[in-house]
DNA sequence: TACGAACTTGGACGTGATCCAAGGTCCTCC
DNA sequence: GGAGGACCTTGGATCACGTCCAAGTTCGTA
C-alpha cells in the first residue's frame, strides 16, 4: 500500500459517484501533486480486479469507476448531459430470459441501462 | 444512391449479424474494391440516422452495426469470444423502474445486456 | 458543354487507454 | 550498515477507433 494507491482509494471511497480516470487523477493530484496518470490507471485496474470498484460504460466516452460495488444496481443516464443515477428496478431481469433464449450460454450477469432526460436538461 | 452506398446496404441487408465498421468495410471491398473506410463510416452514420441500422456497443471495442432495427430486442454476449445473440426477455424492463427510482427523468429507452459463456467457449 | 451540388477519398487529427523502459522505494539478508 | 531484489511509479510512446477536412470526382441540369 503506497501513498499513491491510498490516495486513489480515498478519492473513490464513500463517494457515491461515477468518475472517469481523468477525474480521479485530477482529485488525486489535489492530494498528492506528482501522482501520474499511469499509476491512476494501474490502481483503478487493480481495484476492479479485486471487485472493490466497478467499471461502468454508459457511453463510448471514458469509462467510469463506481465504488458502489457491493450493492447490485443498474444505471439511469441523461442522454443530454450524461448525468448518471444508480437505480434498482423491480424483479430480477436475469429471470426474465427464458431458457429458449439462452442458446446454450451460461448466463452470469445482466446489465440494464435506462436512458432519458434529467430534470435539469428538461428545464433548460 | 451511389454504388458505394448500395454496397454498404447490401453487406448489412438481410444478414442478422453485428458487424464492426471494419468488417463492413472488408466485405464491401470484396464487392467494390476501391471503397474507402471514410465512406463506410459516412454511410453507416446515415443508416443509423435513418433508423435503418442500430449501433450496438456491447464492449469498449469497435461499435457494431445491427440491421435488425425494426424488431426491438436485447443482446446476449459471450464474455470470452464476443459472440452476440439477439434475445427477447419476457416482460417490459421499462415498467420495472418505479417512479421513485426515476429521479424526475423522462425515461425513454432501456437497454439490457446479458453476459455469459457461449457453448463453444464452454466446450473449449 | 459549363456549372454546381453532392459524394468520395486518403490522410491528419483527437480521445481514451495501454504499454514500456527507466528509475525509485523499501524490505530482507548478510 | 550495505547489497540485492521485488515491486511500484513515471512520462512518453504507441495503439485502436472514430471523426474531420481539403481536394478531387461524379452527375444532373441548363
Ligand atoms: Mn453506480
Ligand atoms: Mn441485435
Ligand atoms: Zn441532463
Ligand atoms: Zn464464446
Amino acid at each position: 500500500m503506497t501513498a499513491q494507491r491510498r490516495v486513489v482509494a480515498e478519492v473513490l471511497d464513500g463517494e457515491h459517484v461515477h468518475l472517469t480516470a481523468d477525474e480521479v487523477h485530477a482529485r488525486a493530484v489535489a492530494k498528492l501533486p506528482e501522482i501520474s496518470r499511469a499509476t491512476v490507471y494501474n490502481t483503478l485496474g487493480e481495484l476492479v480486479s479485486l471487485g472493490e470498484v466497478l467499471e461502468v460504460s454508459t457511453d463510448r466516452r471514458a469509462k467510469r469507476y463506481d465504488p458502489n460495488a457491493h450493492q447490485p444496481h443498474h444505471h439511469l443516464v441523461c442522454a443530454r448531459c450524461g448525468a448518471i443515477k444508480d437505480v434498482h428496478p423491480m424483479g430480477n431481469p436475469m429471470a426474465d430470459l427464458p431458457d429458449s433464449e439462452r442458446f446454450g450460454f451460461t448466463v452470469s450477469d445482466v446489465e440494464v441501462t435506462y436512458r432519458g432526460i434529467c430534470p435539469n436538461c428538461t428545464a433548460a
